[in-house]
DNA sequence: AATAACAGAACGAACGTTCAGTCAATTATG
DNA sequence: CATAATTGACTGAACGTTCGTTCTGTTATT
């Protein structure tokens, strides 16, 4: 891995646990092993180097999902496997859950409509169709936020969720968290058999 | 309101928007319509501004809910109450919930664990309470934080969700949010009747 | 000889914080 | 009752530090 990449790498990792303006170049520089004026060779200023680093953290998560959409389970299964896989990878990569929320709290209009076309669209069209065929009466705009929504804050309040009541140590398990979500999407509050 | 009070309420405003780093002490003087110095008469450092600023904001909140648990309609009408309640705040007071966001992302363990016995354990038990009821079989602490995963991340992707397919105006209008929320709880993806 | 990849020092601006002084309102004193 | 002393609420300038950025080398490779 070259030094360009290796600065793109502990900048994600630095501003998601951080924040834009909580990363100083110099922080950045010592965390690659650089001098500042090191980092400037490689890009032209801070933002762009920001930038580079979140479109290089999204575009490297996109394609996990295309098994999902070309299997031939049943529409309930597809469902299970696109929100276990989501579960996983948020789980997984911490850090670029910190980004995504990050983003969504300080990205302006054209980067929120940059990483809505380039990013997420092609994973959320998908999933609608695949919650049209389990749900056609309802409104498929407001299903795929649902789902995705779910998975997300369920890890969002991670840090919180500890101190709250009724708390247990299983409920930080994936497969006890996806499980509880496609239960809850498939049936609501009904009981189910499974 | 007095001069501490009008201090709180604009670093409430000004930490929300731009986080505790993007507010300079400066900036905040300049909005009261302060010296920096006059600030430091009333604070002893940003650090115990900051924490005496998000304290403000929580307590407010904590108690509008308190006439839901108090009714005695029926589970599920409490359920829709709660929601639409909960929806309404968040999107009448947007400030709030990017404090709320940010808070989510950026307190560490001590103030976390402060947040969930102060200001969110009353609220969460009594939505406990209240699924144990509507779902005796489930988790109730996986099933409430699926509640308030789902207001809140509707809100959280508001400003992305507009470019992302299917997208209608409508989307964003409380009551159909919540209503949307409340069925999907209620009765996960089959058909219901209204 | 030219270039790519850096180091180290330095720039002005902005940061959190402090300090000496101002000025009205309050309290204490002769 | 008048006046002196004290306090509370502030201003403006200044402190040392850190920020993003630039500039001048240096060193190994082409």
């Amino acid at each position: 891995m070259n030094t360009k990449e290796q600065i793109l790498k502990q900048a994600m990792l630095l501003f998601a646990k951080n924040g834009y303006t909580g990363v100083s170049m110099r922080d950045l520089a010592g965390a690659v092993g650089l001098g500042v004026s090191g980092i400037y060779h490689h890009f032209p200023d801070k933002k762009s180097l920001y930038l580079e680093a979140v479109q290089l953290a999204f575009s490297d998560k996109a394609y996990a999902f295309s098994e999902v959409w070309e299997s031939d389970s049943s529409p309930e299964n597809k469902l299970r496997e696109f929100v276990g896989r989501l579960t996983d990878m948020m789980l997984a990569d911490r850090d670029f859950h910190r980004l995504i929320q990050r983003e969504l709290l300080e990205a302006d209009d054209v980067r929120m409509k940059s990483l809505a076309k380039d990013v997420f669209k092609v994973q959320f069209s998908e999933l609608i169709k695949l919650l049209r065929q389990l749900a056609p009466a309802k409104d498929a705009h407001l299903m795929a936020v649902s789902v995705i929504s779910l998975v997300c804050y369920f890890l969002e309040m991670q840090p919180m969720r500890r101190f709250l009541p009724e708390y247990e140590p299983r409920h930080e398990n994936a497969d006890v968290i996806s499980d509880h979500i496609s239960d809850l999407l498939l049936n609501g509050f009904n009981q189910q058999d499974k």
